[in-house]
DNA sequence: TGTGATGTTGAATG
DNA sequence: GCATTCAACATCAC
């Protein structure tokens, strides 16, 4: 489920839900996921409490507490939220779930326990820390030009690299890069500033029509790179096909002349 | 059976 | 110290 837009869905699931209700009954099945705290404390962290809030920071989802701290719900590359009555509706990976007074459960599902929850006291103190980018979609393109000035790395993985800007992942770097005719192996300070303008510009327009659309890819547009993207696929723009390699330690995916490399 | 997958991290390297 | 790369993490699906 994993990137901005997706956890942005995620976010909106989650405020639906889970907001202004107190917590009954926390159930921790596998710890593993809960990365600061173990699961007895965890348990004991939030019976009682209820969320009010949430704040969400690129694929960062922090779901924020009664009493001022927050617990971070990263999903990792599997993680998803399930809002349910009956307990038989239990996900099938359901790492942890909460009951509340309603009855209803909400549970944490996370088949690749790749996932990470925090238990943080000081969010604001958390995030500095830890040296999170700015949400890729609140970044200014202004900073963004800064960000990205005597880059030595490639472009594909300055886009997700979460430092610079928060929430591209793999699938959102290969359409950008696609839709703005640059090659992902470009190294980032050659480029060009116009070219940076506008791949910030399809950076913006990418991720603000996915997070229209719920992040359901299915009601993506028919030209966009996600549809096709494959090795040996033609190329719908100049009839090249889609060329397969490792940049940044990840499959990319991208069409040989009509992308330029930097 | 083997391979790869929308994630991050920490160690290693330049 | 900073920038970058990459193996490792756990599980499932093709």
């Amino acid at each position: 489920m994993p990137e901005l837009p997706e956890v942005n869905t995620v976010q909106q699931y989650f405020n639906a839900t889970a907001l202004h209700q107190p917590i009954d009954e926390v159930t921790v099945h596998d710890d593993y996921i809960i990365r600061n705290v173990s699961g007895e404390k965890f348990i004991a962290l939030l019976t009682g409490r209820s969320f009010t809030g949430s704040y969400r920071r690129g694929k960062y989802l922090f779901g924020e507490l009664d009493n001022g701290h927050h617990v971070q719900l990263h999903l990792g590359m599997s993680g998803d939220l399930k809002y349910y009555l009956d307990p038989g509706d239990e996900p099938k990976h359901a790492r942890f779930l909460f009951r509340y007074t309603n009855g209803y459960h909400l549970a944490f599902d996370c088949p690749r326990k790749l996932a990470r929850i925090i238990y943080i006291e000081d969010l604001d103190n958390y995030i500095k820390k830890k040296g999170l980018g700015e949400d890729a979609q609140r970044i200014s393109r202004e900073g963004f030009l800064a960000l990205a000035k005597n880059k030595k790395g490639t472009l594909k993985g300055f886009l997700m690299n979460q430092k610079y800007l928060a929430g591209v992942g793999n699938l959102y770097a290969d359409e950008i890069c696609y839709q703005a005719r640059v090659h992902p192996a470009s190294t980032v300070g050659q480029v060009d500033e116009d070219t940076l303008r506008l791949i910030y510009q399809k950076m913006q327009e990418i991720l603000a029509f996915a997070v229209d659309k719920n992040a359901h890819y299915r009601q993506y547009p028919e030209d966009w790179l996600w549809k096709w993207r494959k090795e040996g696929h033609p190329c719908p723009e100049n009839g090249s096909t889609v060329q397969k390699m490792q940049i940044a330690s990840r499959t990319t995916y991208y069409c040989e002349g009509w992308q330029r490399k930097y």
